[in-house]
DNA sequence: CCATTTTTAGGATAATCGTCCTAATTTAAC
DNA sequence: GTTAAATTAGGACGATTATCCTAAAAATGG
């Protein structure tokens, strides 16, 4: 695989990440990111065999920038609650986009799981991500095992229910109040240590 | 329209009703759903003119059925923290279809805003209802108007959440642990008052 | 500059999709 | 029992799908 096909398979992969996300992926087609790359449709077989195998570099990639971005918060911030808040704030930088498509993470999944498909144990990987370092962070804040687990799962709950609603209501204002009430459920956890 | 074509309406209705969940709406055919209800496709048009005609009709049997059930709620339970209850313990009556399948409401709402189908604002009526429905329970318990908009907004987002997170990772303890603390944040919300 | 590899373009394929039509069959009305 | 309406079955339609093949073009290496 030269210099060239390289490039052009990250321009696919990022392409076809949007549009997975933004229409679905069944409902995405290869013209759809052929369009979008300005690449014939015939030569897309030389890239990648099957659209299957566009998922799983898909999701390649969303773990490898979802991990980066983990590692990232945990350099920057401070302290264990600074990195889980970086989480909640999150939902309120992207809150445009989640009202329009939703959690790029939970719809994948969804849709994925519905669809039966072989991927989707690879797409919960993203899930698995946020849910093992969240336990981390809450372990750091003298949580035992059990209480970290349940906590992150709580908070991972949570977030995944006000995309939900904030997609189906487009209501801005939600994201907003929920999101503040993350803040103070944290902030309650720090005390019950 | 004679008695015959009520009943096979009906018939196929449900058939599609319970694929749209199982499968996804997209993702199920009019071969699967004539398959399901053992009629020959050609015979579909007689009934049902396009596909997006059957989902209407499978998002409106939704809504009465939805609406029934809330109203049974109502003259079941003797108070509104009952009733609220009822809404809560639904999740773990469904549990099993939910870790299968997700929420009913919430995975056809987000299907068909990705793929902004025509019909996603009559899907929204769902989420709606139980809304609005929860809105006047909470009202019932004293709560001012922005209040209980927010509790019901609250606890269907904690409801999706929930939903979704179960699918993925397959945890019968989640949900379990997930719906004794929505109990407790209900009985909180009561002394609150 | 030639030979080899890499990359591309465009069409062919078989399957499936929603939709539609028409002829047969069943049911109902008088 | 005869006629009209209601219901069904089955195939045809064009469009779209993922996939595949082959030949041309571009890039690379000697």
């Amino acid at each position: 695989m030269g210099p060239k096909a390289q490039q052009a398979r990250e321009r696919i992969v990022e392409a076809a990440d949007t549009l997975f996300y933004t229409q679905g992926f069944e409902n995405t087609s290869f013209a759809d990111i052929a369009d979008a790359v300005q690449i014939s449709r015939g030569n897309f077989y030389y890239h990648f065999k099957t659209k299957d195998d566009i998922l799983n570099a898909v999701i390649d990639k969303r773990l490898a920038k979802t991990g980066d971005m983990l590692q990232t918060w945990e350099t920057q911030g401070n302290t264990p609650v600074e990195n889980i808040r970086c989480f909640i704030h999150m939902m309120y930088e992207n809150q445009s986009n989640i009202q329009r498509y939703g959690c790029p993470v939970g719809t994948l999944c969804t849709e994925l799981a519905k669809l039966n498909h072989a991927s989707k144990q690879e797409a919960n990987k993203l899930f698995a991500l946020f849910r093992h370092w969240l336990t981390g962070q809450f372990t750091l804040l003298g949580k035992d095992q059990a209480q970290a687990q349940a906590l992150a799962m709580h908070l991972l709950a949570r977030s995944q229910g006000i995309a939900t609603l904030s997609n189906a209501f487009q209501d801005k204002a939600f994201i907003q109040l929920e999101v503040k009430q993350l803040d103070d459920w944290l902030a309650e956890q720090i005390q019950q240590t």
